[in-house]
RNA sequence: CGGGUUGUGGCUCAGCUUGGUAGAGCGCUCGGUUCGGGACCGAGAGGUCGCUGGUUCAAAUCCAGUCAACCCGACCA
């Protein structure tokens, strides 16, 4: 390819519309435009890496058996309905009508396009278990589209669904596509850790979402270095460094002012783990709970819904209307009809430090069992996990990062089958509801999430793998007599070897191609200039490590389609 | 949907406080000189200052409304 004819018009200054690094680059190296809010064309060079990112997918898919297809992008409205999800699903599902005023949907994930094709024709566990897939563009109404290919209103996706006769073959499919999965995160050129996920009504160990680490990633996340445990801050259920009060009996204290957990930890010379933290709250029911969490964590906000419905903080007057006092709420004469519940972290506490119930006091000594009572159904799990908590695996300490869900596998179970009648005849003669799973990856989303972790000052930095271009080939002096045939003849070798290339024939200065090198960020560069060829030579420039060698004219295709077929895998 | 910021040639911005008939850099066109890290000189083209209304002799500038984009919070690939 050419550059004086690729439509790739690069920007000089960061765009207006921009934040991140990724974002910024993507258009500066001018791979993609913004159409509309959330909306963005794909330009030739961004098209060329996504086209090798579904090849890999494709591949990976290829060998576990998962047969891509395609279903309409416009789904009937009917099957919303039939699944529950044309309520459930809320304002995120663009919806439309035809000139008869027939409800459609654009289809922002395909359980129900899928689970319909199936239902007639999947009718014995002899032909099970199935999985399809396909890549295609799905459409979600964000409330908030930001960070361009991040969180678009339309991108890409692949999303395979498996059906299956027992549960064990569930667990087959599901581990099979986990484990594609992380191939290809890796082929891709991401660093990437499968997390529990926050599994939504259907519970249990049936989701792994893949975040790929970045500052710029809008999930929290806890892992463990020893053994590789990761989760979602959201979903990890961490054990934590217990700090246990002193044994003793129960005792009442003046402690002045000290409402806040930092100014008790102070008052009493404990670390903030030491205290406990009592959080009011109005549940779902609209009764007044007191929760109970150690004194230097969070409350979650996903978790407590599950433990809570839709809850919210008490305001000060919902907190005078039960009669608590801010700052100083303890389970010990709690006002009646206020609920106390108990992080299950604290399960192992024995000696507590907690408020009075009236302002500037406290108790310590408490002792869970003689002072006050906690019943099995107040004990839940509601704190976000976090840095230097244990790991429930392994027990050594976690460390906290962020990242970009860049796919998720997920054990989906009857949810659908059941509630659109996709059965099956099993081998005792049973008629029974196909078992699913569903397995995503944000096809955008992991090319934005590459130059994420892809790119320096200058620009964008390619794994050879997802490359536009493995190979750009920068002449220096186009009308050179001595300079463009070089070029000409080292891009055609490499053309002939199989290499993608692209020739800067551009007659622009060599800053500005220098430049555009580096920010469109193709892996390798081979920069012609008089005077290395006057000694036999090119010169070759490593875009990750600015590693610059001078090689034989004659030798520079050889080595490059070597070097690039190497990091292809 | 709440909070914050911003709308001025294709791009990035200045001008607005203190109204006086619109600027810079980049990009683009033409001519010339250059040519290993975004060159220089000269000549050009290109804008109803987001939109609507108001105040005023006069509005990019002041006032009101409205729309849009971006950033921060509740959701997801």
């Amino acid at each position: 390819m050419q550059m004086s004819r690729l439509y790739a018009p690069t920007l000089k200054e960061d765009p207006r519309e921009a934040e991140l690094a990724s974002h910024k680059l993507l258009l500066r190296a001018g791979m993609m435009r913004r159409g509309a809010v959330g909306l963005y064309s794909y330009l030739p060079l961004a098209w060329r890496s996504i086209n090798k990112i579904e090849d890999i997918i494709r591949d990976e898919m290829e060998a576990i058996d998962a047969q891509e297809m395609q279903v309409p992008i416009l789904t009937d409205g009917d099957l919303w309905h039939q699944s529950g999800r044309w309520n459930d699903y809320g304002p995120e599902l663009m919806r439309l009508s035809d000139r008869y005023d027939h409800e459609y949907a654009l289809g922002p994930t395909h359980e129900e396009t899928f689970t319909d094709l199936v239902r007639n024709e999947l009718r014995s566990y002899k032909q099970l278990p199935v999985t399809l897939y396909q890549m295609q563009d799905k459409f979600r109404d964000e409330r908030r589209p930001r960070f361009g290919l991040m969180r678009s209103r339309e991108f890409i996706m692949k999303d395979a669904y498996s059906f299956s006769a027992t549960q064990e073959s569930l667990q087959e499919c599901y581990e099979q596509e986990k484990e594609a999965y992380a191939k290809i995160c890796k082929r891709v050129g991401l660093r990437a850790l499968p997390v529990v996920a926050d599994s939504g009504q259907i519970g249990g160990d049936t989701s792994v979402e893949f975040m790929a680490i970045a500052d710029a990633g809008e999930a929290a996340l806890v892992y463990c270095d020893d053994c590789g445990f990761a989760a979602d801050t959201e979903a990890a259920t961490a054990a934590i460094n217990l700090v246990d009060g002193e044994a003793g009996d129960l005792e009442k204290i003046a402690t002045p002012g000290a409402s806040t957990i930092e100014a008790l930890a102070k008052f009493l010379n404990v670390p903030e783990a030491g205290t406990r933290k009592a959080l009011a709250l109005v549940d779902g029911d609209g009764k007044p709970v007191v929760c109970f969490v150690p004194g230097d964590h969070e409350l979650n906000d996903v978790k407590a819904e599950h433990a809570f419905g839709s809850y919210h903080m008490m305001t000060e007057e919902e907190l005078k209307e039960f009669g608590l006092v801010k700052g100083f709420m303890g389970p010990i004469g709690l006002p009646d009809g206020v609920r106390a519940c108990y992080d299950v972290s604290l399960k192992e506490s024995q000696w507590w430090a907690i408020g009075a119930n009236e302002p500037g006091y406290h108790y310590v000594h408490a002792k869970p069992g003689r002072d006050f009572q906690i019943a099995d159904s107040d004990w839940v799990d509601i704190i976000t996990a976090r840095e230097g908590d244990v790991c429930p695996k392994c027990g050594a300490p976690l460390k906290a990062a962020r990242g970009i869900e860049v796919s998720q596998v997920f054990q989906l179970g009857t949810k659908y089958s059941a509630s659109m009648g996709a059965t099956f005849m099993d081998e005792d003669g049973v008629e029974k509801p196909l078992l699913m799973g569903c397995y995503g990856i944000g096809i955008s989303r992991t090319l934005q999430a590459i130059v994420e972790q892809h790119h320096d000052e200058h620009g964008i930095i390619w794994p050879v793998s997802v490359a536009p271009y493995e190979v750009e080939v920068i002449p220096l002096d186009v009308h050179d007599d001595l300079v463009w045939p070089v070029a000409d003849k080292v891009a055609n070798q490499l053309l002939g070897l199989g290499v993608d290339v692209l020739v800067d024939d551009r007659k622009e200065r060599p800053g500005v191609k220098f430049n555009d090198a580096d920010l469109m960020g193709m892996p390798y560069q081979v920069v012609c200039g008089k005077k290395a060829i006057k000694n036999g030579n090119v010169e070759l420039k490593n875009r990750a490590t600015g590693e610059r060698t001078e090689v034989a004219i004659d030798e520079v295709a050889a080595l490059l389609a070597q070097k690039v077929e190497a990091q292809r895998a």
